[in-house]
DNA sequence: AGACGTTTAATTGTCTGACAAATGAAAATT
DNA sequence: AATTTTCATTTGTCAGACAATTAAACGTCT
């Protein structure tokens, strides 16, 4: 692909074109780049525009580079851990971003959490079990703050995620579930809430080891109205605390 | 946050310095970032390295460049439609780089979608159902190719969880429909499969127009089963034809 | 011949300094 | 007062340099 040089974007337009050669498999994995100076040769620019280029493509794990005489730049095998980070930051900037209500962005999540339901209750192991039943044990401790209190529900609730043992899924709710959290946030979690979610978790944890699908579904469903009606609380409470000023 | 100068990924470091406060809100929407030359002072290093630590948030849309007198990077407001690209380019290379098997991605996207079937039913709009049908019968032209019929097969899906109407899930969607494509293009979709696929996808959009939310999800979870016995008989095929050899 | 240092070449990482292009603000002119 | 010109600021690009790293090539000694 040819870039046009008058464009004040080169750096930009380089990084397409070879983005697009590894998309469309014309650069495979681990396959090595041309060096930083015959890259700059062959698109008529300058190094410093090349790296510019090239940092753009690391930043998106599409490659990675290497010092010395057999280094260079090379097509990176992107695997799920690398893109979990890159879509967790993507997905808590566009729901704060773009003013995403806590209904929506709990409707999304738990919807799709559902979705996992059947798979997990079939495949869990004995691993996500006790990974779910040592973070709903955690959430009853005395004195956990709110937050540690919402990083455990998160925690719980992607060991429920990676118990439909499906890695397409585990990335996809990756981000749904941990974009919540800044979200949960603003709710102040108190002792009979926490007990009322340890108890929707653990009927959770229950149900998956008894196999039984429906019940996690509806439980799930449970919680997710449980959860909405607490920030909907909060919510309704700074309405009020606006009017009163 | 302080870098160390002695580590040779400055520009990843000063990255992920700015990126931490954007997340972190030290940094606002639309709020104007330091110029490259105050950026190189205050972290030390050359001007070159703080434009590469900036072409890696620009490569996220985490801010956008503007030249001039007030120019400057900006803290970029990011946009679903910004993060659809980046979001289909990562699952569709993760898909293909892992070797994630068609039954895998299939299982995905079809548990995601089920997921949508409530929602959609509930919410689809006239125009969802138009994009809908418009596809189906653009699936039943004669002289498409497998190819065409898979996009339209990916329009008509897509249409069906934009349906949901739900931001959010339309995002994490996107990847797992999208991604799918590739795969499903070494399928030789024969006369006979194409008419069954496009029954199945005028019985979903029936459904919905009816709101019917539970025959949407038993038609997706048939049209599940279809696709992956196709592909399973071309997985068939190639084995046998690879013990003929 | 083989094991073990040494040199060397290739490559990325960083720096310096420069100029072009865009752009809005300030100054000058009408 | 309106318009044009000038100017300062900022990003985009380039050229050239040196440091750090790395593996291969080379030499040396046993």
């Amino acid at each position: 692909m040819k870039i046009d040089p008058n464009s004040p974007d080169l750096s930009a337009q380089i990084a397409k074109a070879i983005r697009d050669a590894i998309m469309s498999g014309k650069l495979l994995v681990d396959e090595r780049l041309p060096s930083e100076a015959e890259l700059s040769e062959k698109f008529n620019v300058s190094r410093p525009t090349v790296r510019e280029a090239l940092k753009r493509l690391g930043a998106q794990s599409l490659i990675r580079t290497q010092r010395g005489a057999t280094g260079g730049a090379f097509v990176n095998r992107i695997k799920f851990e690398d893109a979990y980070g890159q879509q967790i930051t993507t997905s808590t900037l566009l729901l704060s971003m773009n003013d995403v209500s806590f209904a929506v962005a709990c409707e999304a999540r738990y919807a799709l959490e559902r979705a996992c339901a059947p798979l997990a209750a079939a495949r869990r192991t004995a691993d996500h079990l006790a990974t779910m039943r040592a973070e709903a044990h955690r959430q009853a401790q005395p004195g956990l703050t709110d937050e540690a209190f919402c990083a455990s529900d998160v925690a719980f609730h992607r060991a429920l995620v990676d118990a439909a043992d499906n890695p397409v899924i585990s990335y996809q709710l990756a981000g749904a579930v941990e974009a919540m959290q800044p979200l949960m946030n603003m709710i102040t979690f108190s002792a009979r809430s926490r007990e009322k979610i340890i108890g929707f978790h653990t009927q959770i944890a229950d149900a998956l080891e008894a196999h039984d699908a429906k019940t996690v579904d509806t439980t799930l469903a449970a919680l997710a109205a449980y959860t909405n009606e607490l920030a909907q609380n909060v919510i309704n409470a700074r309405a009020a605390a606006r009017q009163a000023n």
